[in-house]
DNA sequence: GATGAATGAGCATTCATTCAT
DNA sequence: CATGAATGAATGCTCATTCAT
């Protein structure tokens, strides 16, 4: 799945090169919503074309494979996520509580808006070959390195009180997924719910007495 | 997917209702197995014939279709995982603090050796037509439940702390299966040290200051 | 391309196995004819499909690939021709000189007939994967040995002349394609006519003064 | 397959003439390496256009369709093939035996040069439409002409013996072809080797006693 | 119950060629 | 001359399921 040409620099070929992506773009956010209602393997190119307008032949114009679609749907989807850490709002804070805590409703909001993608991450991942599968889980290892150090510094000024960091901060990524894995029995909570109930369980757990 | 015609009652019937059984759950363990490797879409009729080693055209007298074959496979997911609640050495306990600690315990347990069937769960579930969802669900309701009535006696005993003991129950439930769908990234721990990291962070989210 | 089960002896098993066999051997018959008449490359499964009557999925209940049916069109070539060498007609003669003659009409003959089919070989024969068509330049050696024990035979006894027979054997060997690689050039000349022709050469080449 | 307009006389024509002449050259060299590895059907114009570094559009501004490319490389392959008989030295010999040694000797020369170009002259000139392919026999009838003429005079001289010198020539023509349909058998044989084995096959079948 | 064969729709992908710019 | 995009038909092959014996 090497690149395209990645057509040079200069300012025509820039426009031209933001066709062509706007295009991919067009075709992985189709093919995102078609995999995430029928799953990968039952989403057919046909689909896919029909969905984007774009003739089944020249699909294969922008991208190589079926299976370049799906890592370019986990990457779009990964693009947004690891932006928490570089919000300065956030990453700025003293207060390793306060600064947890954000990261929580951050996190929180950004996988219910996206929990029909994050759903899919977990459902289909496995059906990339193992270098891109590898390359979508240093991803999210690099998420949940950021929790920890958030959580390390929580340690040593005694706010937070854990055996093992790094664990827990695995957890807590697991936990932030917790609507879109389990939607079906969190129908009747308000978004505002949810993320408060989920941000003191994860508070409780980690906060020190 | 009706029901095979189960044949009648009466002690013939008995017999061969039991041999026809069991050719059935020798299909769907078999399929289990293949359905966690290659995925269901993945896995076709004729490999679960081989495996198996029941023709093609034979399994279908046994299971009705595809699709019969996976509910019958997350059915008998489920069937141990609820055991849990008939086990009188846990149900029997006066401390709901030990009592939740034993179910998380036999929980973990259950999970981290049928990863791949929870696993399996979770991807493909979505394949299954609604109502046969529904049927999966409710199962999973049921046990959501049994957690929540042990945080309700720990509520009213004061041993627990929590704002919505139906909302912590299903994360719970949630959380007790972090290691099907995480193990890429807990290879390195123990089953013992998994079992407890795990219990200590739910226990200090849920007991009372 | 393992072979099928080849289901075992028996009888009945025979009986079975013959109409697989049958089967097979009719696809692979008509298969000679659009690869003749088409080439392999530019005849389609579906066309095999429509020639033989039987369904385009049904087809590969037969064989495995596309690739399987032109070796076993190769195959099939091969068996008749190495059948000269068991010709005791042919095999018993004294005489180095009669004999070589015999192998050239009965190969001129053989050439001649399954001109089509020999064309194939020339034509096609790299369209098969390396290891198949090792296995089949295998069958083409051993025919050329033949030729070279005749050859080394009339050496002994004087009646032949030649500096390396081996290479010779080969020249020979191929000589005898002349008509299936240039019939365009070989139409006016009846079959009798050409035998006798490259017999004459060949002889002409081969014997002693 | 009409020729392109083949832009007037005049020197500026000329001059545009042979620049697109000898893209066209480059476009029919490269396509004879492709066509030769892959074979014709397998090798894509999208292939033909990254190795020319042509673009696909434009390729067709040279060539009219892929089978046009065929031919022209077909046409390439006879072009010197021909010019042996424009040789003085050698059409200037007055000894049919000698000619006869030197137009061998330099064929073969040819053929093991060109061996892969000889090849795919037999394996794909049937691709050709017929009135293509007839061009590319009459080209081919020529040569056999030419050796013919040669047989003849030797007969004249009582220096050749045979029945038939149109059948020998086109036998002849054909052994000339031994190392490119071959080669396989023929792997550790020198090129020179290689030549005096056929010379002397050939002439020891041609020559009187 | 077991078996071989049938069915027909579906799949991802590639092709030579053309067109508008 | 060059380019990106379009077209639409074709490719080999697989599928779940059924049927006649």
């Amino acid at each position: 799945m090497r690149r395209k040409k990645e057509t040079g620099s200069g300012s025509a070929a820039a426009e031209k090169c933001s066709v062509f992506q706007k295009r991919r773009m067009q075709i992985v956010k189709k093919a995102t919503r078609l995999f995430a209602k029928k799953g990968y393997a039952q989403t057919s190119m046909r689909e896919i074309s029909k969905a984007t307008g774009i003739d089944l032949s020249n699909l294969y114009y922008f991208i190589e494979s079926k299976e370049e679609i799906l890592f370019r749907v986990f990457e779009m989807i990964h693009r947004p996520e690891s932006s928490v850490f570089e919000n300065q709002a956030i990453m700025g804070l003293e207060d390793p509580a306060e600064q947890l805590r954000a990261v929580i409703r951050e996190m929180m909001r950004f996988s219910i808006l996206y929990k029909d993608e994050v759903l899919l991450l977990y459902r289909e991942s496995k059906q990339l070959p193992k270098k891109l599968l590898k390359e979508i889980l240093a991803r999210e290892s690099g998420f949940i390195r950021h929790i920890e150090s958030i959580l390390r510094k929580g340690l040593e000024k005694k706010a937070f009180a854990m055996e093992d960091p790094a664990f827990t901060a695995g957890l807590i990524a697991y936990e932030l997924s917790l609507y879109p894995l389990r939607s079906w029995n969190l129908k009747h909570y308000s978004q505002a719910d949810l993320i408060r109930r989920v941000e003191r369980h994860i508070m409780g757990a980690v906060l020190a007495t």
